[in-house]
RNA sequence: GCGUCCGUAGCUCAGCUGGAUAGAGCGCCGGACUACGAAUCCGUAGGUCAGAGGUUCAAAUCCUCUCGGACGCGCCA
């Protein structure tokens, strides 16, 4: 249990016994609102709640206040607690159990601020899906690195999670470029063949096409049937694609659980079996030869068609039913990360999972807001199609996943994002990704100097009293916050607060560095001052990996 | 027309379920290495939180409207 919970079950103790000896009257179970301070001088933490508690209690502020206070003294987590002028009570924690916390942290090591949960939920989330028409681009970047850090907060809070993307294998885009490959196939053999109108004219596809004829020449030599051909090609493309995309995010350090074929779900049966239930429930009626399905009583602003007139089921029921399928497995919460043109899209499935049983909360899209391709200041419409955009690959290795990731991360999920590949790597030096990992290394070079000196570490040789410094001070109290943070930007989907915290660890070291010698004659200086400088280099090594960015010995 | 998101310092953005004097990075200007990494630190300047109403003891935060910007409103995926 974090420190937040801690004072909040606190307060809630000591309102009940106040309650109990008469001292005041008030509600059974009162709502206790922590928060943190924005000025050091208010406490760590604070609460409103004797503010709140004026109106049915009948009484001061200030009076609830100092009653409340007399009832929480006792406790070693805090050093003071002072009831202040509207009616606060600040809160201010111990010397001592700050520095308790240092050795639980050195002992936990990576585990520390990882929650645990008592019933861990099972979570699905559903990122990047993007077509495998192409290789994935600067949007797709986003939704990974966005994707990715939101998984990895979600577990660390305590939670089971898989990463799960589909791939949409089906359908007119991978006809379509089948169409494409086989006019590039036509052209690489000298023969004159148009090329489809609405095809992906990227170059990409030429290298797919020249791959294809390298690798499958007898069995396209073998096929007659054009159709056919075209089918084969789109298959191969699709194959070839897919794994493009695959070592992309291994180099992004992206990791699936599992790649869902959108293809497995039609041939599976699943599609029909979808239908199947939907109609017997009685969610769909006939509509000139079409079967529509009554989204509207699910909240959506018009019924949708989920199966045409010449019966071909629509893109909705292959994802309801992909959605179905998820649902079967068994999920406590399912999570899907969406661009913003699908947001229309959200009531008609969100409707769906209602009408598939599930719980209308345990289903949850998040929209990351869209990417703006601007090249030297100008917008560039991106088009796989028309074959111009930056690729996630020309990223990596123009600016490197590190700054990449964090720069992707450090943004709320609602900000609209200009991207300038050529600004982006002009300026990746002084992103502050660096700043981290350089308190990182400098605390590592600490280490290897004290090595040197022949100065020996023993975290249980340090004492309390040489961190009672105001630097060291702040230092500790973030790194007690972390579970905190952690469980925060879980709750909310919002990795770009470990940013925001992880900056703050950071700016917070080197100011300790600067004002403290860490190294000297002084062996219970050392240990002290190296069991905070240790613990600081696991606390920003831990966050760090949050978000998939490195954690570099030396830079 | 309807819907989603956005509008906070010169730029890019934080600001937690409403709370105390609105913050950071970058940039600008000025300081700090004979000691553990100066990829650092310290300081100065810079704001009508787009605007107007409303709710509240308390609004950047919630509600309504207006203005401005992006996107979406398919039997495409």
């Amino acid at each position: 249990m974090n420190e937040k919970r801690i004072l909040q079950q606190l307060i809630i103790d000591a309102y009940h016994s106040a309650v109990k000896d008469g001292r005041f009257s008030g509600a059974d179970d009162p709502y206790v609102k922590v928060e943190y301070p924005k000025d050091q001088k208010f406490g760590d933490y604070a609460t409103p709640f004797a503010l709140e508690l004026a109106r049915s209690a009948r009484k001061s502020p200030l009076e609830i206040g100092g009653i409340l206070k007399e009832y929480m003294d006792g406790t070693d987590i805090l050093g003071r607690i002072d009831v202040v002028k509207p009616g606060y009570i600040n809160m201010f924690l111990s010397l001592d159990h700050l520095w308790k916390n240092l050795h639980q942290i050195v002992q936990e090591r990576d585990a520390y601020g990882r929650n645990v949960k008592e019933n861990p939920r099972r979570i699905n989330v559903e990122f990047i899906s993007a077509n495998p028409t192409g290789p994935l681009n600067i949007v797709s970047a986003r939704a990974a690195a966005i994707g990715d850090s939101i998984a990895n907060i979600l577990e660390a809070n305590g939670d089971t999670v898989e990463r799960e993307f589909y791939v949409n294998d089906f359908g007119n885009q991978v006809t379509l470029l089948g169409k494409s490959v086989l006019a590039r196939c036509r052209e690489l053999d000298g023969i004159d063949y148009p090329f489809p109108e609405e095809g992906y004219h990227g170059e990409y596809v030429i290298e797919i096409a020249r791959h294809i004829k390298e690798t499958c020449s007898d069995e396209i030599a073998a096929i007659d049937d054009e159709e056919m051909l075209i089918s084969f090609l789109a298959e191969k493309a699709v194959q070839y694609n897919v794994s493009g995309q695959r070592e992309d995010l291994d180099g992004f350090r992206v990791h699936f659980t599992r790649w869902f074929n959108e293809r497995a779900l039609h041939e599976g049966g699943d599609v029909d079996a979808t239908y199947r239930y939907l109609d017997e429930k009685g969610y769909l009626y006939d509509q000139e030869g079409k079967k529509v399905f009554r989204s509207t009583d699910f909240g959506d602003d018009k019924d949708r068609v989920v199966v045409r007139e010449d019966g071909r089921p629509t893109y909705l029921l292959a994802d309801i039913a992909y959605h179905r399928n998820k649902i079967e497995r068994g999920y406590d919460y399912i999570i899907d990360i969406w661009g913003p043109d699908h947001h229309g899209y959200i009531a008609r499935l969100a409707g769906a999972m209602v009408a598939l049983g599930m719980k209308k909360e345990d289903f949850r899209v998040l929209i990351a807001q869209q990417v703006n391709l601007l090249m030297e200041g100008q917008t560039v419409k991106m088009s796989k199609r028309l074959g111009n955009f930056s690729t996630m690959r020309e990223l990596i290795e123009e600016i490197g996943v590190d700054v990449s990731r964090y720069f992707f991360v450090m943004r709320s999920l609602d900000s609209h994002l200009d991207f300038d590949l050529a600004l982006a790597k002009k300026e990746s030096s002084e992103n502050p990704v660096f700043y981290l990992q350089y308190a990182h290394a400098r605390i590592c070079s600490l280490f290897r100097e004290a090595e040197k000196r022949g100065i020996a570490y023993d975290p249980g040789g340090s004492v309390r009293e040489y961190l009672d410094n105001p630097e060291a001070v702040i230092l500790m109290k973030l790194m007690l916050k972390f579970p905190e943070e952690i469980e925060d930007a879980a709750e909310a989907f919002e990795p770009h607060r470990l940013t925001t915290y992880l900056l703050r660890l950071a700016q917070s070291f080197h100011r300790f560095y600067t004002e403290h010698r860490v190294l000297s004659d002084n062996v219970d200086s050392n240990n002290s001052c190296l069991l905070l400088a240790d613990a600081t280099r696991i606390v920003m090594k831990n966050g760090l990996a949050l978000i998939g960015v490195m954690a570099p010995e030396r830079m």
